[in-house]
DNA sequence: CTTCTATTTAGCGATATTGCTAAGTAACGA
DNA sequence: TCGTTACTTAGCAATATCGCTAAATAGAAG
C-alpha cells in the first residue's frame, strides 16, 4: 500500500464513517427532498435537539451537508445531489447482501 | 421515521461502517481483483495478522465477502462485484466534496 | 503422534462514538 | 433591556472500535 493509497482510503473512511449511522442516513435522505431546519429533523427523528445538532455538525464536517442561518432558524442541505446517487447505489449493494 | 425506516437506515448504516475503515477499503479494492489469502493482505497491510484477520471477519459479518479454507489457507473474495460499482460511486461524490 | 504453519479467538488498554442534561450563544419581539 | 425561541457547545457516563500480544485451533507433513 503506498502512502498515496493510504491517504485515499483514509479519506474515503471518513465520508463513509459520517454517514454510517441510522439518523444521519435518514437527515442525509430527508435532506435529498429539500432543505430541513434543525426542529423539523429534530422532530422526525425523535431524539433530543442537541443531539440531532451533532449529527448535523459531523456531517458538515465531512462536507456532506452545509447550513444556512436565517433568523433564529438554521437550515441544512445537501452539498451536492452526488450523495444520493451514491446511497441508491448502496441500497442495491445492500440488498444485494441479503440473497 | 417509521419502523421500517429505523430498519432500513440501521441495516444501511451496518454496511456502511463494515466499509469505514482504510485497512478494510483497501482489503475490497484488493480482493476486487481476485482473491487473496490472509498472510498476502497481511503483508499488503503492514499490520499484524490478528489485526487483519479481525477486519476480515466483520466484512464477512457484512456479507461483503466470503471465505474459502483449502489447506491451511483461507482464501477471502468479494461475494458481488456491486460493492465495488458502490465503492466507485463513493469515490465521485468524496471527490466532489472537496471542491 | 508430533511439529510446523496459517489462521482465529481472547483479552487488554487506549481511544472514539453516542445520547443525555446543563449551560452558553444569537436573533427576534415586547 | 429582558425574555423567548432555536440552536450549539461542554461535560459526562455507557458502549464500541482498534491494534496489539498471547493463547487456541486446524490442516499438512514428517
Amino acid at each position: 500500500m503506498t502512502n498515496a493509497d493510504k491517504a485515499k482510503f483514509k479519506s474515503q473512511a471518513l465520508v463513509l464513517k459520517a454517514l454510517a449511522h441510522p439518523s444521519r442516513l435518514f437527515i442525509v435522505e430527508e435532506l435529498s427532498k429539500g432543505e430541513r431546519c434543525v426542529c423539523e429533523l429534530t422532530e422526525m427523528i425523535g431524539a433530543e435537539m442537541p443531539t440531532v445538532s451533532r449529527h448535523l455538525s459531523l456531517l458538515k464536517n465531512a462536507g456532506i451537508i452545509v447550513d444556512d442561518k436565517r433568523g433564529t432558524q438554521v437550515f441544512y442541505k445537501l452539498t451536492t445531489p452526488c450523495v444520493m446517487k451514491f446511497l441508491g447505489c448502496m441500497v442495491g449493494v445492500e440488498s444485494s447482501f441479503k440473497r
